[in-house]
DNA sequence: TAGATTGTTAATCGATTAACAATC
DNA sequence: TAGATTGTTAATCGATTAACAATC
């Protein structure tokens, strides 16, 4: 696993190669072409194997790509089996929709715990994970080791809860508020999830084919 | 509004824009240059000039930007006052999620029907929307020129009910699947969200720093 | 007027695509 | 061997940044 700065354009495809490559092995395809991965990622060929190059010559010539050392070639370099310890703060209607669906040990993660400020459903579990008081936050993420922060909470509550985590030695974030975490922090990894803003997207869409 | 067609990054774009002029708008400010709403963004002021100049000159030398008509121009090119009319299919923790918590008609969307094959729940309403038996989509959607659809559904449903609705005349989705509907059907928009794609965009980051 | 800041062109940087020799 | 397909270099394309004359 080579280690010359791979570019975020790169990174950001390389969940769907693992995510195709899965779906292969699980067909019991145990070599695919560039082209074909090309085809089913529509992508080009060209991007395939300069992709996949980055990290080192999995391939063959006139064979093509072994499909399963390939999908572990792409668990190590975007570290899906690291167990980080992670824990999900907001147990609303989205923070139970992503404890209860994202299967987080596939991911890499493993979800130690819920935090939230709501009294009545403190001492609940979500998929077996326990919801704590959001005022022992501070504690149980310094006493675990927590190495990431899944947030699911209102922007308002946000700069708090954040600080806290900071605090605490939480410096990576999945962020679903419109709360600007690395304005405030610059030593953090956060990865936004602004889903109006992708509905804008759509809507933009929509109105450009009214235009045409 | 000029409409040489306008690049996908700048697109990803607008809706910050969008976000940030409402803020500085409710703030009371009336104007703003390209320096520090590029200081905001965390971008270049060239960038800001030169995405907002995609289109047409909408500020003012020596002056800067009039936050409220510029505001109001990113809504029309966005589309957000088209007031689309859109349905949700599957109520389960994120479909709940998203009908309860996004301010649909501040995108532009009227969110007119959630369908849903749970007998126990159809009858029901979230944010005074009903849940319908998903057995009457297709009606439904032909009846009432439905223009887009959110997929909050597994993956295993998502060809049948896409098709149904295609069908009728639906050809804008926001599908939270990992369904390839463009692979299906070439004449429809969508935009895709892949939620565990980011997570393990984050995942990359965390284990990229231990690399380091 | 002098200072600020745009619109716009040119320069740079990065990402994608094409091409092809190497080789399984 | 002949055919297939990679790894890799070169060419193209697009996006970002820098620069500066125009002008409010």
């Amino acid at each position: 696993m080579s280690n010359n700065k791979i570019s975020k354009s790169v990174i950001r495809r390389l969940p769907r190669y693992y995510r195709f490559l899965c779906e292969l092995e699980e067909k019991n395809i145990d070599r695919i072409s560039s082209g074909k991965l090309a085809e089913i990622m529509r992508t080009t060929a060209s991007q395939v194997r300069q992709d996949l190059n980055c990290f080192g010559g999995f391939g063959h010539q006139g064979y093509g790509y072994p499909v399963s050392k390939l999908k572990n070639e792409i668990i190590g370099i975007l570290g899906l089996n690291n167990n980080y310890k992670a824990v999900l703060v907001g147990a609303g209607h989205i923070g139970t929709a992503i404890a209860a669906h994202m299967s987080f040990e596939k991911l890499g993660f493993n979800l130690c715990a819920i935090f939230d400020n709501n009294k009545t459903i403190i001492g609940n579990t979500i998929n077996d994970v326990l919801i704590h008081d959001s005022e022992s936050i501070a504690d149980y993420c310094e006493n675990n080791n927590i190495d990431a922060a899944f947030l699911c909470i209102p922007k308002s509550a946000a700069p708090e809860i954040v600080k806290r985590l900071y605090d605490a030695g939480v410096k990576n974030f999945w962020n679903f508020t419109h709360y600007d975490i690395q304005g405030e922090y610059s030593d953090v990894k956060v990865e936004n999830v602004h889903l109006s803003d992708i509905i804008m997207t759509l809507c933009y869409s929509m109105n450009e084919e009214k235009n045409e």
